[in-house]
RNA sequence: CGGAGCGUAGUGUAAUGGCAGCACGAGUCCUUCGGGAGGAUUUAGCCCGAGUUCGAAUCUCGGCGCUCCGACCA
């Protein structure tokens, strides 16, 4: 992509009012644009790394088993009114249709829809487990939307849904989902901690959060810095200081934000709708349910409140909106432009993500600082210097230090990445 | 939903009752040419409504919006 054909601005401050340093850092850069408090639109750099995210999280679901589906944003009011959550006002945004004048929910969640598709679909024993998952934008009544991309009233999120016909399946399918989103949520440059909550309503257990450290958080854990336990300060009864009864580590206490919550639903949705399935001993049985969110929007805020520096985001590689920042260094001389022109072609053959910056009206300087705030993390320069040197200029955005390297022993270093 | 703060060009800021100004951005021209360059010139603004006043960006009331704290977060 050419950076002068681009639908881009970067500023150089935020809008006085933004205060979360996502909100900030993905404003000054181009990558969002608020539309109101908790409502976002996402710009063309922006939705690279929105889809690329989605993409990592699809593969990872299709190796666990789960097949996509993409069910409506519109839902029928009588499936919650089954499970009594229309009433309560759990969340729910009524809409009204235009024209017909009934009510029909605006989809916060869709517990209700999945569990009226299971209920045709499964029928025997034969028929699971089963594993559906959608990526969707999700409406809720959010009474304080916040910290930028962290809390929206309209957001992305992945909800999973496993269906079983044992409680013992159930819990070897949620181990493997643990295993999976700590996978996933690594190759976002992030590190989460698995964390003990409250049921929420869904069941009497432990539900599971999955909580990345950051001081703009508004969660707060108890962990074990070894991992081996933390819990929610919402229903823990242990204190930073103490003990960890696995490893002994002392506990600490840590602002989080949670990325992802799995629940263990057990037989709550399918008893209030009459989701059965037939047995092997050719009873009827209630099927076994665990739901799992994953907040592809939410995923990007953290992304970019935990991966940065003074100067700006330091995406990691599976999510950056290109792989590589090519250049062009102010130059008199043609022969820079054209040098950095056919770089250009080159990588773009071997099929490399590069952004080019052809502009040719800006400082090199500009361009720099610019460079630095998109967070790009290969960049390449062009400039005299490298012509000089028969080379090109190397820096990642994560290092300080740039180096030269001849083109030949580039492409290759571009390659083995 | 309770509390606090804030609404002035695209962005950031000044003017505290008396001609709305500055910087960045954007446009044009010249110079500069590796860390948001310099000069010239152009462009663009008081959230909405009511009130007080000779006169309101400024004071009062109402509304709307944004941020933060709290409650809530299925």
């Amino acid at each position: 992509m050419r950076q002068s054909q681009l639908f881009y601005k970067t500023f150089r401050e935020a809008p006085k009012d933004e205060e979360s340093l996502n909100a900030k850092l993905l404003i000054r850069a181009g990558f969002i644009h608020k539309e109101m408090s908790g409502v976002w639109s996402y710009l063309p750099l922006g939705l690279i790394v929105l889809r690329k995210i989605e993409e990592t999280i699809r593969e990872e679901m299709n190796k666990i088993g789960g097949q996509e589906i993409f069910m409506s944003v519109l839902q029928p009011k009588d499936l919650w009114i089954k499970t009594g959550r229309w009433s309560k006002g759990v969340g729910e945004i009524m809409y009204k249709c235009q024209g017909v004048g009934k009510e029909v929910g605006l989809g916060s969640t869709h517990e209700e829809m999945i569990t009226d598709i299971a209920r045709k679909f499964i029928q025997s024993s034969e028929d699971l487990p089963l594993y559906l998952y959608q990526i969707q934008t999700k409406f809720r009544k959010e009474l304080r939307a916040k910290s930028g991309l962290l809390r929206g009233r309209e957001f992305g999120m992945k909800d999973l849904y496993s269906f079983h016909a044992s409680e013992k399946d159930f819990k070897k399918y949620y181990e493997t989902v643990k295993k999976s989103y700590l996978k996933i949520i690594k190759k976002f440059g992030l590190n989460a901690i698995i964390t003990e909550a409250s049921g929420a309503g869904f069941t009497k257990e432990y539900t599971h959060e999955f909580q990345v450290l950051a001081d703009n958080g508004e969660d707060t854990i108890i962990f074990c810095p070894k991992k081996d336990f933390s819990q929610n300060k919402e229903i823990t009864k242990l204190k930073a200081g103490q003990k960890c009864k696995k490893c002994k580590s002392i506990l600490k206490e840590g602002k989080s934000i949670e990325v992802a919550n799995i629940f263990p639903l057990g037989t709550k949705y399918s008893k209030a709708m009459g989701a059965y399935f037939i047995d092997k001993d050719g009873k009827k049985k209630l099927i076994i349910m665990g739901s799992y969110g994953l907040g592809p929007s939410r995923l990007m805020g953290a992304a970019a409140e935990v991966n940065n520096d003074k100067k700006g985001i330091i995406w990691p590689e599976r999510i950056a909106p290109y792989q590589i920042h090519l250049i062009l260094a102010k130059s008199q001389n043609s022969k820079v432009k054209k040098e950095a022109e056919s770089l250009y072609e080159n990588l773009q053959k071997e099929g490399l993500e590069v952004l080019y910056d052809d502009r040719i009206g800006k400082s090199t300087g500009e361009k720099l600082v610019e460079a630095d705030l998109i967070g790009i993390p290969i960049r390449l320069v062009v400039s005299e210097k490298t012509l000089a040197k028969d080379s090109i200029e190397l820096k990642k955005r994560s290092e300080k230090e740039a180096r030269f390297i001849k083109k030949k022993e580039l492409l290759l270093f571009l390659k083995s990445k």
